[in-house]
RNA sequence: GGCAUGUUACCCAAGUGGCCAAAGGGAUCUGACUGUAAAUCAGACUGCUUCGCAUUCGGGGGUUCGAAUCCCUCACAUGCCA
């Protein structure tokens, strides 16, 4: 384990910082890259990328986003961190079907939560300080007939209709509506706008959203004469096809009350070997060298696991500090180390437990409504087969009647510990 | 606006009057093996007061002893025509 959260910095050991994301991965597709480079390596230039509210909290694909913002700033850039009040009001298309529309207050109070997280990861201090923008500001007070008449027009509909994320729904059955068809000119007008406001020349965004990317760049070409650029970072995924950002089929969130550190932990602890390196780059502010000892950690002694460690404690100390960091590594050891949970002194355990997803029960609160308070099941239904099935621990002991009660199964501090399979734990508190 | 086709569980997708809680694949979960991996193998995967019962196949209504399957209607989608 580290001693110590790795200090933010780029790796010096680049040339420049456009060599430095692009070794780490970060760039599968951009505008002209020679363009780029030069630009990036020149004096600070103002760049943007856009949160769109469309849950209440950021999660990990956000994150990617975050970082790459990071990084530019540490190299001497200007950061907009924009949060989508009105393209949130629409939604991207999606591949498959089309978006539920959410409510404006719903969404206004989304914005807010996204503008906390997103400015935790930047600096809104010094020469290059970042900047929250809310392109509802600039959207609302705009008539249908000014933007149609000064933005419609420089849209060309078979363009828009080429787009992958337009064209994939067309292709679908799915179809798409008018109001998710017009994203693209409102995330062009955003750039636009960033532009003329504040000089802003490069947008970042995942690759899915590249034709929303171009979409403004296109536009200040037609409208301003002028080439900007834009960077889309590749789709993380995992080596073995799973979704990326996954943990029990639900989204790993930034928010601690979404997704608890301890749970975040576990997400990144359990990084697949193959995927690790790569985790690493994206997600750490680690040197190339030290990522490169790691890598030969993973070749030579895999059971170690350090490199997922690292990866654990530098992700989760960056999103959720240090202290919680501390936290999660402690209940981890007290509930995944060797010795029974009997041989804990009661302040240790407790705090584990209080880790986890824990409730408050009497003694002769069943097991299977254990199962399902703690959410480590969705149904009662559910918590019988599991506990059919071997897949339910009490204390480390298997349960094997679904009938039982917590009952004697207590520990030192009235206190049982709760698991689903390997590794889904949860914390009863026995009272009454 | 007209004609046609389609809408099945998390996703894809069979099923076209009873043998359908509904094939198959993916995802997910559990077990074995392990390093709190991966791969592989096995099992599970609507709910409940679980050897039984209840509710599901876009919504509503109808025919029938009996419907995911037939009819009507509404909504949505796709294609062609206007």
């Amino acid at each position: 384990m580290p001693a110590a959260e790795t200090i933010q910095q780029n790796d010096p050991s680049f040339p420049d910082i456009w060599e430095e994301i692009t070794w780490r991965e970060l760039v599968h597709v951009s505008t002209n890259a020679d363009e780029l480079k030069t630009l990036l390596a020149g004096p600070p230039i103002t760049y943007y990328c856009g949160f769109d509210p469309t849950a209440p909290s950021l999660h990990l694909g956000n994150l990617v986003q975050l970082l790459l913002l990071r990084r530019l700033q540490l190299a001497g850039h200007k950061p907009l961190g924009l949060v989508g009040g009105s393209t949130g009001l629409i939604g991207d298309p999606r591949p498959t079907a089309e978006r539920t529309l959410n409510d404006e207050a719903t969404v206004t109070e989304w914005v807010g939560y996204l503008q906390g997280q997103v400015s935790k990861f930047l600096s809104f201090e010094g020469d290059n300080a970042a900047r929250l923008v809310n392109n509802l500001d600039w959207t609302a007070p705009l008539s249908a007939i000014d933007f149609l008449r000064d933005v419609g027009r420089y849209f060309r509909v078979g363009t828009m209709l080429k787009k992958d994320a337009v064209s994939a729904r067309l292709n679908s059955d799915a179809g798409i509506s008018y109001t998710e068809f017009s994203y693209q000119i409102l995330q062009g007008m955003d750039f636009l706008e960033l532009y003329r406001s504040y000089d802003c020349v490069l947008q970042t965004g995942g690759s899915d959203q590249w034709g929303n990317l171009t979409s403004g760049t296109d536009l200040i070409h037609k409208a301003e004469g002028v080439s900007v650029h834009a960077i889309g970072t590749p789709l993380i995924t995992n080596s073995d096809g799973t979704k990326f950002g996954k943990s029990e089929g639900n989204a790993v969130w930034l928010d601690p009350a979404m997704t608890s550190p301890y749970a975040f932990y576990q997400f990144w602890l359990n990084t697949d070997d193959s995927d690790v390196v790569r985790r690493l780059k994206i997600f750490t502010f680690l040197a190339r060298d030290q990522i490169a000892a790691l890598e030969t950690a993973v070749a030579e002694a895999p059971f170690r696991r350090e490199a997922q460690k690292v990866l654990a404690f530098d992700v989760t100390t960056l999103v959720h500090g240090r202290d919680a960091t501390e936290a999660a590594i402690a209940a981890s050891a007290a509930l995944f180390g060797q010795g029974e949970f009997g041989s804990l002194d009661e302040a240790t355990l407790a705090a584990a437990l209080r880790e986890l997803a824990h409730v408050d029960a009497t003694a002769d609160t069943t097991i299977v409504q254990l199962l399902v308070d703690t959410a480590l099941v969705s149904s009662s239904s559910e918590a019988r087969r599991a506990i059919a099935q071997g897949g339910v621990y009490l204390n480390n002991i298997a349960v094997a009647d679904d009938q039982a009660v917590v009952g004697g199964g207590v520990l030192q501090g009235n206190v049982a510990v709760l698991r689903r399979g390997k590794k889904t734990l949860a914390g009863i508190f026995i009272v009454g």
